[in-house]
DNA sequence: ACAAAATAGTTTAAGCCTAAACTATTTATC
DNA sequence: GATAAATAGTTTAGGCTTAAACTATTTTGT
């Protein structure tokens, strides 16, 4: 927390329109997901992190690390542990060792795996594309675009001196 | 899930935009989520559902009933049932029987409660505007007004036949 | 009036998530 | 080469969240 972010902090009610936005960011956001949610559940009997998990490892077919799943998931690597032990046990998802480095391994889609994800990531596809039915081609672009500035500004506060997350493609 | 829904769902890879600006969407209000989160703890030790629930009451000084709160704030009844068993313990909201209805009461904000928000209030607000900062007020607006549309789109969806959720103002 | 249905709120079991402490291994430094 | 620091991953304790089952009360239908 710099002395620039305190002082900007500290100015009071002068910008209602960013509180406004934050709101409806998140009512959005949560009116999706649980959208989602549901229809994992109802459909696939699954959850959002456990269809995130699997997504993550779909674009990376020779696997990832965990704290790459960790980084890209923007979650706590004990968070991974715990989905990725209920996948393993569930036969969707391994652990295979990596050369050279015996702390780590790499997680990799099983073919089981592999085929339900692709399953329900068609179904997704649906699902989101009826949560944005309202909205033209260019006004989704138009949204992408903006929301870009304000993940990049996000980006900046967000610690993480590093490395920038992927949770997007 | 009516017909048309299902036909839609079962769509296939043709709108590569609207998962795109899903996931921007939900990388967006996880990074300020977490920024917010983690300021409530560091400065004031607390969590984000119990600041949603006393920005609820603070808006509503007669107080609000365990359902109302429940709508507005878009988790279950248990849900809430827990984090204001935790603010009722600190002193900050209290239970108030309602008048001719033995099953329900109100929440309300204690003094104490008050006192403690204004602050909290006044220094998320800024945490919000720093979030925003990257955009113009212009530039702010027309994503507010573009979210109205999801908003819109997605109540529909979300059945609650009766009734709409109102966590923004 | 009374039984059935609806409503207000709580409890329970299970999963998600985090921060912090921990183990094991590798890399850096001297 | 031996020690210190960094890194990979797990464990733990605690809070959040949900769906479903539950209790208590009120409303409805007859």
């Amino acid at each position: 927390m710099d002395k620039e972010a305190r002082l900007q902090g500290t100015t009071p009610a002068e910008h209602p329109e960013a509180l406004r936005l934050w709101l409806r960011l998140l009512t959005c956001t949560q009116l999706i997901e649980t959208q989602v949610r549901t229809h994992l559940r109802e459909q696939f009997d699954t959850t959002l992190p456990r269809f995130d998990l699997l997504a993550q490892l779909e674009r990376a077919p020779e696997g990832l690390k965990m704290n790459e799943l960790s980084r890209r998931m923007m979650v706590t690597g004990g968070n991974v542990t715990g989905i990725t032990d209920q996948l393993v046990s569930e036969g969707l998802v391994e652990r295979v060792a990596v050369e050279g480095d015996r702390r780590a391994f790499r997680i990799k889609l099983t073919d089981k795996g592999s085929v339900q994800f692709a399953d329900m990531a068609h179904q997704h596809e649906g699902w989101i594309v009826d949560a944005f039915a309202g909205l033209s081609v260019l006004e989704i672009n138009t949204l992408h675009t903006l929301l870009g500035q304000v993940k990049a500004q996000a980006l900046l506060k967000n610690s993480a001196p590093t490395e920038t997350p992927t949770l997007e493609i």
